[in-house]
DNA sequence: TGGCGTTTTTGATCTAGATCATGTCTAACT
DNA sequence: AGTTAGACATGATCTAGATCAAAAACGCCA
Protein backbone atom coordinates (compact mmCIF):
# COMPACT_ATOMS: atom_id res chain seq x y z
CA UNK A 1 0.00 0.00 0.00
CA UNK A 2 2.67 2.69 0.81
CA UNK A 3 4.11 3.05 -2.73
CA UNK A 4 0.58 1.86 -4.49
CA UNK A 5 0.35 5.35 -5.77
CA UNK A 6 3.41 6.49 -6.91
CA UNK A 7 2.49 6.61 -10.57
CA UNK A 8 -0.05 9.46 -9.50
CA UNK A 9 2.76 11.60 -7.59
CA UNK A 10 5.52 11.84 -9.99
CA UNK A 11 5.26 14.93 -11.13
CA UNK A 12 7.26 17.26 -8.20
CA UNK A 13 6.30 18.85 -5.18
CA UNK A 14 3.48 16.64 -4.38
CA UNK A 15 2.08 16.71 -0.75
CA UNK A 16 0.55 13.52 0.46
CA UNK A 17 -2.79 15.26 0.84
CA UNK A 18 -2.02 17.17 -2.56
CA UNK A 19 -3.32 17.31 -5.90
CA UNK A 20 -1.35 15.99 -8.59
CA UNK A 21 -4.48 14.42 -10.18
CA UNK A 22 -7.05 17.28 -9.28
CA UNK A 23 -4.54 19.02 -11.52
CA UNK A 24 -5.22 16.82 -14.26
CA UNK A 25 -8.54 17.66 -14.32
CA UNK A 26 -8.03 21.64 -12.62
CA UNK A 27 -8.96 24.91 -13.32
CA UNK A 28 -7.66 25.13 -17.32
CA UNK A 29 -9.94 22.64 -18.40
CA UNK A 30 -13.32 23.87 -16.77
CA UNK A 31 -12.94 27.67 -16.26
CA UNK A 32 -12.45 27.88 -20.33
CA UNK A 33 -16.05 26.36 -19.98
CA UNK A 34 -17.93 28.69 -17.17
CA UNK A 35 -19.92 31.89 -18.29
CA UNK A 36 -17.78 34.05 -15.85
CA UNK A 37 -14.87 33.24 -13.88
CA UNK A 38 -14.61 36.30 -11.10
CA UNK A 39 -11.17 36.23 -9.49
CA UNK A 40 -10.98 37.25 -5.88
CA UNK A 41 -8.11 38.21 -3.75
CA UNK A 42 -8.15 37.58 0.57
CA UNK A 43 -5.21 39.18 2.50
CA UNK A 44 -4.42 36.71 5.61
CA UNK A 45 -6.67 36.51 8.64
CA UNK A 46 -9.63 38.02 6.67
CA UNK A 47 -12.36 35.69 6.73
CA UNK A 48 -14.06 34.45 3.32
CA UNK A 49 -17.60 33.08 4.73
CA UNK A 50 -18.65 32.59 8.13
CA UNK A 51 -20.42 29.35 9.19
CA UNK A 52 -23.91 29.77 8.81
CA UNK A 53 -23.66 31.97 6.03
CA UNK A 54 -25.60 31.45 2.95
CA UNK A 55 -23.55 29.14 0.65
CA UNK A 56 -24.16 30.89 -2.84
CA UNK A 57 -20.01 30.29 -3.68
CA UNK A 58 -17.75 27.54 -4.49
CA UNK A 59 -13.85 28.79 -4.56
CA UNK A 60 -11.08 27.35 -5.62
CA UNK A 61 -7.41 28.23 -4.11
CA UNK A 62 -5.00 29.51 -6.84
CA UNK A 63 -2.57 30.67 -4.57
CA UNK A 64 -2.24 30.97 -0.33
CA UNK A 65 -3.68 28.93 2.10
CA UNK A 66 -7.15 29.03 3.66
CA UNK A 67 -8.15 27.05 7.22
CA UNK A 68 -11.83 25.56 8.17
CA UNK A 69 -12.95 26.01 11.71
CA UNK A 70 -15.70 25.51 13.49
CA UNK A 71 -16.45 27.22 17.16
CA UNK A 72 -18.31 25.56 20.21
CA UNK A 73 -20.43 28.43 21.98
CA UNK A 74 -18.00 28.63 24.99
CA UNK A 75 -15.35 29.49 22.07
CA UNK A 76 -13.55 26.34 21.81
CA UNK A 77 -12.32 26.15 18.11
CA UNK A 78 -11.52 23.24 15.71
CA UNK A 79 -9.85 23.39 12.75
CA UNK A 80 -11.27 20.95 10.53
CA UNK A 81 -9.62 21.64 7.11
CA UNK A 82 -6.74 22.98 5.79
CA UNK A 83 -7.23 24.20 1.95
CA UNK A 84 -4.74 24.35 -0.03
CA UNK A 85 -3.23 25.17 -3.52
CA UNK A 86 -5.89 23.41 -6.12
CA UNK A 87 -8.27 22.59 -3.39
CA UNK A 88 -11.56 24.01 -3.56
CA UNK A 89 -13.96 24.98 -0.49
CA UNK A 90 -17.07 26.33 0.13
CA UNK A 91 -19.53 23.08 -0.65
CA UNK A 92 -22.27 22.96 1.28
CA UNK A 93 -24.96 20.28 1.35
CA UNK A 94 -28.05 22.56 1.84
CA UNK A 95 -28.12 26.07 1.83
CA UNK A 96 -25.33 27.16 4.56
CA UNK A 97 -21.90 26.71 4.89
CA UNK A 98 -21.18 24.38 7.87
CA UNK A 99 -17.36 26.06 8.65
CA UNK A 100 -16.04 29.45 9.17
CA UNK A 101 -13.68 30.14 6.12
CA UNK A 102 -10.02 32.33 7.08
CA UNK A 103 -7.53 33.15 5.41
CA UNK A 104 -4.04 31.64 6.72
CA UNK A 105 -2.26 33.93 4.24
CA UNK A 106 -2.69 36.41 1.24
CA UNK A 107 -4.93 34.51 -1.27
CA UNK A 108 -6.06 34.13 -4.49
CA UNK A 109 -9.55 32.25 -5.50
CA UNK A 110 -11.35 32.06 -8.06
CA UNK A 111 -15.34 32.00 -7.33
CA UNK A 112 -17.41 29.75 -8.98
CA UNK A 113 -21.47 30.63 -8.76
CA UNK A 114 -23.32 27.37 -7.04
CA UNK A 115 -25.96 27.88 -10.05
CA UNK A 116 -23.15 27.46 -12.56
CA UNK A 117 -21.70 25.12 -10.90
CA UNK A 118 -24.20 22.31 -11.06
CA UNK A 119 -25.05 23.38 -14.26
CA UNK A 120 -21.16 22.63 -15.81
CA UNK A 121 -20.94 18.63 -16.05
CA UNK A 122 -16.82 18.89 -15.81
CA UNK A 123 -16.94 21.05 -13.14
CA UNK A 124 -19.16 18.53 -11.38
CA UNK A 125 -16.88 16.44 -12.00
CA UNK A 126 -13.77 18.42 -10.82
CA UNK A 127 -16.26 19.29 -7.49
CA UNK A 128 -16.49 15.17 -7.30
CA UNK A 129 -12.57 15.01 -7.16
CA UNK A 130 -12.10 17.44 -5.10
CA UNK A 131 -14.64 15.56 -2.49
CA UNK A 132 -13.02 12.77 -2.65
CA UNK A 133 -9.53 14.05 -1.65
CA UNK A 134 -10.82 16.10 1.53
CA UNK A 135 -12.51 12.90 2.48
CA UNK A 136 -10.16 10.87 2.41
CA UNK A 137 -7.60 14.01 4.21
CA UNK A 138 -10.32 13.93 6.78
CA UNK A 139 -10.24 10.15 7.46
CA UNK A 140 -6.41 10.34 8.12
CA UNK A 141 -7.33 13.39 10.45
CA UNK A 142 -9.40 11.42 12.46
CA UNK A 143 -7.23 8.65 12.93
CA UNK A 144 -4.79 11.59 14.27
CA UNK A 145 -7.19 13.00 16.69
CA UNK A 146 -8.96 10.21 18.00
CA UNK A 147 -5.97 7.94 18.47
CA UNK A 148 -2.67 9.91 17.79
CA UNK A 149 -0.29 10.91 20.92
CA UNK A 150 0.79 14.78 20.45
CA UNK A 151 4.13 13.89 18.91
CA UNK A 152 2.75 11.82 16.61
CA UNK A 153 0.16 14.54 15.93
CA UNK A 154 3.21 17.30 15.26
CA UNK A 155 5.40 15.21 13.64
CA UNK A 156 2.33 13.95 11.57
CA UNK A 157 1.28 17.60 10.65
CA UNK A 158 5.14 18.40 9.77
CA UNK A 159 5.43 15.45 7.09
CA UNK A 160 2.71 16.74 5.51
CA UNK A 161 3.98 19.67 4.89
CA UNK A 162 6.87 17.59 3.01
CA UNK A 163 5.93 16.80 -0.63
CA UNK A 164 6.14 13.52 -2.05
CA UNK A 165 7.08 11.96 1.41
CA UNK A 166 5.36 10.30 4.60
CA UNK A 167 2.17 8.18 4.02
CA UNK A 168 1.06 7.07 0.57
CA UNK A 169 3.13 7.58 -1.98
CA UNK A 170 6.11 7.64 -0.03
CA UNK A 171 9.61 7.54 -2.12
CA UNK A 172 11.46 7.36 0.60
CA UNK A 173 14.98 9.66 0.93
CA UNK A 174 16.80 10.65 -1.85
CA UNK A 175 19.57 8.38 -3.03
CA UNK A 176 22.35 7.22 -0.37
CA UNK A 177 24.51 10.08 0.94
CA UNK A 178 21.82 12.65 -0.14
CA UNK A 179 21.09 14.86 3.18
CA UNK A 180 17.15 13.90 4.07
CA UNK A 181 16.29 17.43 4.27
CA UNK A 182 13.66 19.79 3.33
CA UNK A 183 12.71 23.52 4.71
CA UNK A 184 9.17 23.54 5.36
CA UNK A 185 6.65 26.93 6.03
CA UNK A 186 4.03 26.64 7.80
CA UNK A 187 2.09 29.32 7.33
CA UNK A 188 0.10 28.89 10.71
CA UNK A 189 0.43 30.32 14.15
CA UNK A 190 0.99 27.61 17.23
CA UNK A 191 -2.69 27.91 18.24
CA UNK A 192 -3.84 27.78 15.18
CA UNK A 193 -1.50 24.57 14.41
CA UNK A 194 -2.66 23.60 18.13
CA UNK A 195 -6.30 23.84 16.91
CA UNK A 196 -5.75 22.06 13.77
CA UNK A 197 -4.37 19.28 15.77
CA UNK A 198 -6.68 19.05 18.95
CA UNK A 199 -3.87 20.38 21.44
CA UNK A 200 -2.85 23.55 23.62
CA UNK A 201 -0.30 25.85 22.23
CA UNK A 202 1.45 24.68 25.05
CA UNK A 203 1.85 21.48 24.01
CA UNK A 204 2.54 21.64 20.55
CA UNK A 205 5.52 24.25 21.41
CA UNK A 206 6.61 21.71 24.18
CA UNK A 207 6.65 19.31 21.10
CA UNK A 208 8.50 21.14 18.72
CA UNK A 209 11.27 21.45 21.26
CA UNK A 210 11.51 18.67 21.76
CA UNK A 211 12.15 17.74 18.49
CA UNK A 212 14.54 20.33 18.20
CA UNK A 213 16.91 19.27 21.40
CA UNK A 214 16.78 15.56 19.59
CA UNK A 215 18.63 17.38 16.70
CA UNK A 216 15.76 16.30 13.78
CA UNK A 217 14.51 19.91 13.14
CA UNK A 218 15.57 23.36 13.09
CA UNK A 219 13.63 26.16 13.87
CA UNK A 220 14.35 28.86 11.32
CA UNK A 221 12.15 31.77 12.00
CA UNK A 222 8.59 31.36 14.10
CA UNK A 223 6.93 30.33 10.82
CA UNK A 224 9.52 28.07 8.97
CA UNK A 225 10.86 24.57 10.28
CA UNK A 226 14.20 23.44 8.61
CA UNK A 227 13.49 19.40 8.98
CA UNK A 228 17.22 17.88 9.16
CA UNK A 229 16.16 14.58 9.19
CA UNK A 230 12.86 13.59 7.44
CA UNK A 231 12.51 9.82 7.78
CA UNK A 232 13.47 10.17 11.68
CA UNK A 233 10.39 12.45 11.80
CA UNK A 234 8.61 10.02 9.91
CA UNK A 235 9.21 7.12 12.59
CA UNK A 236 7.32 9.74 14.82
CA UNK A 237 4.37 9.70 12.82
CA UNK A 238 2.79 6.69 14.56
CA UNK A 239 1.96 5.05 11.06
CA UNK A 240 5.46 2.74 11.06
CA UNK B 1 -29.48 28.41 12.46
CA UNK B 2 -31.15 25.53 14.70
CA UNK B 3 -33.44 25.19 12.80
CA UNK B 4 -32.61 26.02 8.87
CA UNK B 5 -33.49 22.68 7.65
CA UNK B 6 -36.29 21.88 9.58
CA UNK B 7 -38.41 21.48 5.82
CA UNK B 8 -36.01 19.00 5.09
CA UNK B 9 -36.76 16.62 8.04
CA UNK B 10 -40.29 16.94 8.41
CA UNK B 11 -40.91 13.00 7.24
CA UNK B 12 -40.26 10.87 10.36
CA UNK B 13 -37.73 9.10 12.02
CA UNK B 14 -35.05 11.35 10.32
CA UNK B 15 -31.38 11.86 12.15
CA UNK B 16 -29.68 14.61 12.51
CA UNK B 17 -26.59 12.67 10.64
CA UNK B 18 -29.49 11.38 8.03
CA UNK B 19 -30.70 11.25 4.65
CA UNK B 20 -33.93 13.03 3.99
CA UNK B 21 -33.00 15.13 1.32
CA UNK B 22 -30.74 11.82 -0.12
CA UNK B 23 -34.00 10.00 -0.50
CA UNK B 24 -35.54 12.70 -2.71
CA UNK B 25 -32.67 11.39 -5.02
CA UNK B 26 -32.65 8.21 -3.49
CA UNK B 27 -32.21 4.49 -4.98
CA UNK B 28 -35.62 4.51 -6.54
CA UNK B 29 -34.32 7.36 -9.03
CA UNK B 30 -31.32 5.79 -10.07
CA UNK B 31 -31.54 1.97 -9.62
CA UNK B 32 -33.73 2.04 -12.63
CA UNK B 33 -31.04 3.56 -14.95
CA UNK B 34 -28.59 0.87 -14.11
CA UNK B 35 -27.92 -1.63 -16.54
CA UNK B 36 -27.81 -4.54 -13.63
CA UNK B 37 -28.39 -3.53 -10.00
CA UNK B 38 -27.44 -6.42 -7.85
CA UNK B 39 -27.75 -6.87 -4.14
CA UNK B 40 -25.90 -7.99 -1.70
CA UNK B 41 -26.58 -9.26 2.40
CA UNK B 42 -24.07 -9.56 4.48
CA UNK B 43 -23.81 -10.50 8.47
CA UNK B 44 -22.99 -8.39 11.40
CA UNK B 45 -19.06 -8.32 11.96
CA UNK B 46 -18.52 -9.39 8.06
CA UNK B 47 -16.10 -7.40 6.87
CA UNK B 48 -17.25 -6.25 2.85
CA UNK B 49 -13.84 -4.49 2.25
CA UNK B 50 -9.77 -4.04 3.74
CA UNK B 51 -8.20 -0.70 3.47
CA UNK B 52 -6.03 -1.07 0.41
CA UNK B 53 -8.53 -3.41 -1.58
CA UNK B 54 -8.97 -2.88 -4.80
CA UNK B 55 -11.45 0.00 -5.33
CA UNK B 56 -13.91 -1.66 -7.63
CA UNK B 57 -17.56 -1.53 -6.44
CA UNK B 58 -19.49 1.43 -3.94
CA UNK B 59 -22.41 0.40 -2.60
CA UNK B 60 -25.66 1.58 -0.78
CA UNK B 61 -26.93 0.62 2.28
CA UNK B 62 -30.50 -0.35 1.70
CA UNK B 63 -31.01 -1.96 5.66
CA UNK B 64 -28.16 -2.40 8.65
CA UNK B 65 -25.22 -0.08 9.82
CA UNK B 66 -21.90 -0.52 8.32
CA UNK B 67 -18.76 1.53 10.37
CA UNK B 68 -15.82 2.32 8.08
CA UNK B 69 -11.97 2.33 10.18
CA UNK B 70 -8.85 2.64 9.97
CA UNK B 71 -5.82 0.81 12.29
CA UNK B 72 -2.59 1.83 12.60
CA UNK B 73 0.50 -0.63 13.17
CA UNK B 74 0.02 -1.12 16.61
CA UNK B 75 -3.34 -2.15 16.62
CA UNK B 76 -4.95 0.75 17.43
CA UNK B 77 -7.87 1.85 15.79
CA UNK B 78 -9.94 4.39 14.34
CA UNK B 79 -13.63 4.50 13.62
CA UNK B 80 -13.67 7.18 11.08
CA UNK B 81 -17.64 6.65 10.03
CA UNK B 82 -21.00 5.12 10.42
CA UNK B 83 -22.56 4.25 7.38
CA UNK B 84 -26.43 4.02 8.06
CA UNK B 85 -29.60 3.58 5.41
CA UNK B 86 -29.50 5.43 2.71
CA UNK B 87 -26.28 6.59 2.46
CA UNK B 88 -23.08 4.87 0.35
CA UNK B 89 -19.93 3.61 0.99
CA UNK B 90 -16.53 2.15 -1.11
CA UNK B 91 -15.52 5.70 -2.40
CA UNK B 92 -12.06 6.03 -3.45
CA UNK B 93 -10.05 8.49 -4.67
CA UNK B 94 -7.56 6.53 -6.77
CA UNK B 95 -7.64 2.44 -7.05
CA UNK B 96 -8.10 1.26 -3.48
CA UNK B 97 -9.98 1.76 -0.46
CA UNK B 98 -9.22 3.96 2.05
CA UNK B 99 -10.70 2.29 5.04
CA UNK B 100 -11.40 -1.09 6.24
CA UNK B 101 -15.63 -1.46 6.01
CA UNK B 102 -17.36 -4.03 8.23
CA UNK B 103 -20.90 -4.79 9.61
CA UNK B 104 -22.30 -3.47 12.53
CA UNK B 105 -25.61 -5.62 11.90
CA UNK B 106 -26.38 -7.74 9.02
CA UNK B 107 -26.97 -5.82 6.20
CA UNK B 108 -28.30 -5.48 2.63
CA UNK B 109 -26.47 -3.49 0.29
CA UNK B 110 -27.27 -2.48 -3.54
CA UNK B 111 -23.46 -2.88 -5.40
CA UNK B 112 -23.01 -0.42 -8.05
CA UNK B 113 -19.81 -1.08 -10.43
CA UNK B 114 -17.75 1.76 -10.38
CA UNK B 115 -17.23 2.43 -14.18
CA UNK B 116 -21.26 2.09 -14.63
CA UNK B 117 -21.73 4.63 -11.93
CA UNK B 118 -18.95 6.95 -13.70
CA UNK B 119 -21.29 6.73 -16.68
CA UNK B 120 -24.81 7.84 -15.12
CA UNK B 121 -25.26 11.65 -14.39
CA UNK B 122 -28.31 11.04 -11.95
CA UNK B 123 -25.85 8.42 -9.90
CA UNK B 124 -23.37 10.81 -10.15
CA UNK B 125 -25.41 13.79 -8.46
CA UNK B 126 -26.62 10.99 -5.71
CA UNK B 127 -22.60 10.49 -4.88
CA UNK B 128 -22.06 14.29 -4.83
CA UNK B 129 -25.62 14.50 -1.93
CA UNK B 130 -23.75 11.61 -0.34
CA UNK B 131 -20.32 13.37 -0.25
CA UNK B 132 -21.40 16.22 1.09
CA UNK B 133 -23.14 14.74 3.70
CA UNK B 134 -20.69 12.67 4.93
CA UNK B 135 -18.28 15.84 4.93
CA UNK B 136 -20.36 17.79 7.30
CA UNK B 137 -20.80 14.57 9.44
CA UNK B 138 -16.57 14.59 9.66
CA UNK B 139 -16.65 18.34 10.34
CA UNK B 140 -18.77 17.76 12.95
CA UNK B 141 -16.63 14.54 14.76
CA UNK B 142 -13.52 16.10 14.13
CA UNK B 143 -14.93 18.63 16.28
CA UNK B 144 -15.43 15.97 18.74
CA UNK B 145 -12.72 14.29 18.51
CA UNK B 146 -10.32 17.43 19.21
CA UNK B 147 -11.98 19.47 21.51
CA UNK B 148 -15.22 17.94 23.85
CA UNK B 149 -15.09 16.16 26.68
CA UNK B 150 -15.76 11.53 27.36
CA UNK B 151 -19.50 12.87 28.45
CA UNK B 152 -19.76 15.30 25.60
CA UNK B 153 -18.56 12.83 23.12
CA UNK B 154 -21.14 9.95 24.68
CA UNK B 155 -23.93 12.54 25.15
CA UNK B 156 -23.13 13.93 21.02
CA UNK B 157 -23.33 9.91 20.13
CA UNK B 158 -26.40 9.46 22.13
CA UNK B 159 -28.08 12.51 20.56
CA UNK B 160 -26.86 11.14 17.02
CA UNK B 161 -29.47 8.52 17.33
CA UNK B 162 -32.58 10.44 18.29
CA UNK B 163 -34.33 11.50 14.97
CA UNK B 164 -34.94 14.93 14.65
CA UNK B 165 -33.44 16.27 17.27
CA UNK B 166 -30.01 17.83 19.04
CA UNK B 167 -28.08 19.79 16.78
CA UNK B 168 -29.28 21.64 13.08
CA UNK B 169 -33.07 21.22 12.74
CA UNK B 170 -33.70 20.30 16.01
CA UNK B 171 -37.46 20.09 16.61
CA UNK B 172 -37.19 20.55 20.30
CA UNK B 173 -39.15 18.54 23.03
CA UNK B 174 -42.69 17.62 22.17
CA UNK B 175 -46.05 19.80 23.26
CA UNK B 176 -45.38 20.24 26.69
CA UNK B 177 -46.20 18.07 29.53
CA UNK B 178 -45.49 15.18 26.53
CA UNK B 179 -42.36 13.00 28.21
CA UNK B 180 -39.56 14.45 26.27
CA UNK B 181 -38.25 10.57 26.12
CA UNK B 182 -36.93 7.53 23.49
CA UNK B 183 -35.69 4.50 23.05
CA UNK B 184 -32.47 4.53 21.21
CA UNK B 185 -30.25 1.08 19.93
CA UNK B 186 -26.74 1.18 19.98
CA UNK B 187 -26.03 -1.89 17.75
CA UNK B 188 -22.15 -1.39 18.41
CA UNK B 189 -20.38 -2.99 21.26
CA UNK B 190 -18.95 -0.49 23.96
CA UNK B 191 -15.38 -0.98 22.18
CA UNK B 192 -16.32 -0.22 18.76
CA UNK B 193 -18.33 3.32 20.54
CA UNK B 194 -14.59 3.56 22.53
CA UNK B 195 -12.40 3.78 18.73
CA UNK B 196 -15.69 5.91 17.15
CA UNK B 197 -15.64 8.39 19.95
CA UNK B 198 -11.84 8.43 20.54
CA UNK B 199 -11.91 6.72 23.86
CA UNK B 200 -11.50 3.52 25.67
CA UNK B 201 -14.13 1.03 26.69
CA UNK B 202 -13.92 1.76 29.82
CA UNK B 203 -14.13 5.82 29.94
CA UNK B 204 -17.10 4.61 27.86
CA UNK B 205 -19.00 2.42 30.40
CA UNK B 206 -18.31 5.10 33.06
CA UNK B 207 -19.80 7.72 31.55
CA UNK B 208 -22.98 5.80 31.06
CA UNK B 209 -22.97 4.58 34.16
CA UNK B 210 -23.16 8.27 35.05
CA UNK B 211 -25.74 9.50 33.13
CA UNK B 212 -27.74 6.49 34.49
CA UNK B 213 -26.84 7.37 38.17
CA UNK B 214 -28.46 10.91 37.00
CA UNK B 215 -31.60 9.68 36.17
CA UNK B 216 -30.94 10.88 32.43
CA UNK B 217 -30.81 7.33 31.06
CA UNK B 218 -31.79 3.63 31.66
CA UNK B 219 -30.05 0.65 30.03
CA UNK B 220 -32.27 -1.97 29.13
CA UNK B 221 -30.31 -4.19 27.02
CA UNK B 222 -26.61 -3.71 26.62
CA UNK B 223 -27.50 -2.53 23.41
CA UNK B 224 -30.58 -0.49 23.73
CA UNK B 225 -30.97 2.65 26.08
CA UNK B 226 -33.92 4.30 26.87
CA UNK B 227 -33.28 8.59 26.77
CA UNK B 228 -35.18 9.39 29.63
CA UNK B 229 -34.33 13.11 29.34
CA UNK B 230 -33.80 13.94 25.89
CA UNK B 231 -32.81 17.89 26.46
CA UNK B 232 -30.90 16.61 29.38
CA UNK B 233 -28.56 14.98 27.35
CA UNK B 234 -28.73 17.38 24.94
CA UNK B 235 -27.71 19.70 27.27
CA UNK B 236 -24.42 17.91 27.43
CA UNK B 237 -23.05 17.51 24.11
CA UNK B 238 -21.45 21.06 24.07
CA UNK B 239 -23.23 22.65 21.01
CA UNK B 240 -25.42 24.33 24.03
C1' DT C 1 -31.63 -24.20 34.57
C1' DG C 2 -26.91 -24.08 35.04
C1' DG C 3 -22.29 -23.40 33.45
C1' DC C 4 -19.00 -20.64 30.83
C1' DG C 5 -16.94 -17.45 27.76
C1' DT C 6 -17.51 -12.78 26.55
C1' DT C 7 -18.68 -8.17 27.44
C1' DT C 8 -19.40 -4.73 30.68
C1' DT C 9 -18.85 -2.45 35.00
C1' DT C 10 -16.32 -0.77 38.81
C1' DG C 11 -12.23 0.33 41.52
C1' DA C 12 -7.24 1.88 42.24
C1' DT C 13 -3.56 4.04 40.30
C1' DC C 14 -0.84 6.46 36.83
C1' DT C 15 0.32 9.85 33.31
C1' DA C 16 -0.01 12.68 29.09
C1' DG C 17 -1.47 16.70 28.28
C1' DA C 18 -4.13 20.74 30.18
C1' DT C 19 -3.94 24.69 32.92
C1' DC C 20 -1.82 28.40 35.28
C1' DA C 21 2.07 31.53 35.68
C1' DT C 22 6.14 33.77 34.00
C1' DG C 23 9.82 34.67 31.25
C1' DT C 24 11.83 35.31 26.55
C1' DC C 25 11.91 36.15 21.79
C1' DT C 26 10.52 38.42 17.55
C1' DA C 27 9.25 41.76 14.45
C1' DA C 28 7.40 46.07 13.50
C1' DC C 29 7.67 50.83 14.94
C1' DT C 30 9.80 55.07 16.23
C1' DA D 1 19.42 51.30 18.12
C1' DG D 2 15.48 51.36 21.51
C1' DT D 3 10.52 50.41 22.62
C1' DT D 4 6.76 47.59 22.76
C1' DA D 5 2.93 44.33 21.81
C1' DG D 6 2.03 40.02 20.40
C1' DA D 7 3.75 35.37 19.80
C1' DC D 8 6.34 31.75 21.69
C1' DA D 9 8.79 28.95 25.28
C1' DT D 10 9.31 26.99 29.69
C1' DG D 11 8.34 25.75 34.41
C1' DA D 12 5.07 24.05 38.20
C1' DT D 13 0.99 21.93 39.14
C1' DC D 14 -3.42 19.72 38.30
C1' DT D 15 -6.73 16.53 36.28
C1' DA D 16 -9.40 13.94 32.79
C1' DG D 17 -8.97 10.03 30.97
C1' DA D 18 -5.77 5.95 30.34
C1' DT D 19 -4.15 1.85 32.24
C1' DC D 20 -4.16 -2.10 35.16
C1' DA D 21 -6.90 -5.31 37.82
C1' DA D 22 -10.93 -7.63 39.45
C1' DA D 23 -15.76 -8.38 39.95
C1' DA D 24 -20.37 -8.50 37.97
C1' DA D 25 -23.66 -9.15 34.32
C1' DC D 26 -25.06 -10.96 30.08
C1' DG D 27 -26.27 -14.25 26.70
C1' DC D 28 -25.75 -18.59 24.69
C1' DC D 29 -25.92 -23.47 24.39
C1' DA D 30 -26.22 -27.94 26.43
Amino acid sequence: MEHAQAAYQRSEDVCINDLAKLRSVGRETWEAGLGQSRRHRINAHEVLFYEGDTAERLYEVVSGVIMLYKLLPDGRRQVVYIVREGDMLGFSRHSEYDCTAEALTDTELVVIEAREAEASAQMQSHINKCLLLQMENLHEHTVLLGRKSALERVSTFLMSLVPNRGGNGCEGPAEEGRPDTRTVVLSMTRQEIADYLGLTIETVSRVVSQLKKRGLIKVEKQDSIHIANICGICQLTGIH
